[in-house]
DNA sequence: ATTGACGTTGACGTTAACGTAAAGCAAGCG
DNA sequence: CGCTTGCTTTACGTTAACGTCAACGTCAAT
């Protein structure tokens, strides 16, 4: 079964639980193809699964993880509804290049701390 | 009284409650200064407060956002303790600079999202 | 002197994001 | 055949990070 993953396929892939997946499901983020009572995941479900987890290191909800999901993975093809979708990938996008700006922020700032810390230690008293 | 702050200067000017400036306190992050029961915030409380929202946007926990302020205000003068904290803070960078590669893979994969978008809105069908 | 804005300390409530434990099915192996 | 291993569902528990009262003090202004 080549391109089919199991849930501990997954899971230690990425290591997560398996529970961490099914709770995934159960929000509505992943939905596996079953075979019997058993979940199997193909490269899309894998793919999602990736975004939630880069997601979940960026601090994003679940909730901004599905709108996430959404813009790759879009369910309508209504122009309406795509045009709104793109709207909120601009959106998005803004709020990255924000997020980068913080963390750029943030590196200033400990190159400062890291500086006073050598300082104090090479030069003490 | 230039240069101090009340609780709710402080919070206005951050856009957070009261409740969270406490509960802050609370967890041993800020350390106001009383006058008689009220406190007063000091430019130093306030960098604190600072961090500790910055760290949020970008995902921190308060233990991460504490580590954080001990990098900028150390409590030791002790060298060993500074050299500890030293690699504390090489392993913080080493955090950011991997979180900006991941913030730039999200953007990378939204303006294939956007181009798709694009696509499907003007060349329909 | 009372009102109203601002402050205080508890104490309990809430939500997100899982963890954990119970109980059971299904397949492969010796 | 029984055992182990991996999967399933159901359900209750947990933690972080606050929110939301309640009950009270205090100070300036009306």
């Amino acid at each position: 079964m080549e391109n089919k993953f199991s849930i501990s396929d997954l899971a230690s892939e990425f290591q997560v639980t398996t529970r961490t997946i099914r709770f995934y499901e159960e929000k509505g983020l992943l939905t596996p193809v079953r075979r019997g009572s058993v979940r199997l995941y193909g490269p899309r479900e894998r793919v999602k699964l990736k975004l939630i987890l880069r997601g979940r290191r960026l601090g994003f909800s679940l909730d901004e993880s599905r709108d996430i999901i959404e813009m790759y993975d879009p369910e309508s093809e209504n122009v309406k509804q795509l045009q709104s979708l793109l709207e909120k990938i601009h959106e998005k996008q803004g709020q990255l290049e924000a997020q980068k700006k913080e963390v750029n922020s943030m590196l200033k700032d400990l190159k400062i701390a890291e500086k006073n810390c050598l300082d104090a230690i090479s030069h003490p008293g």
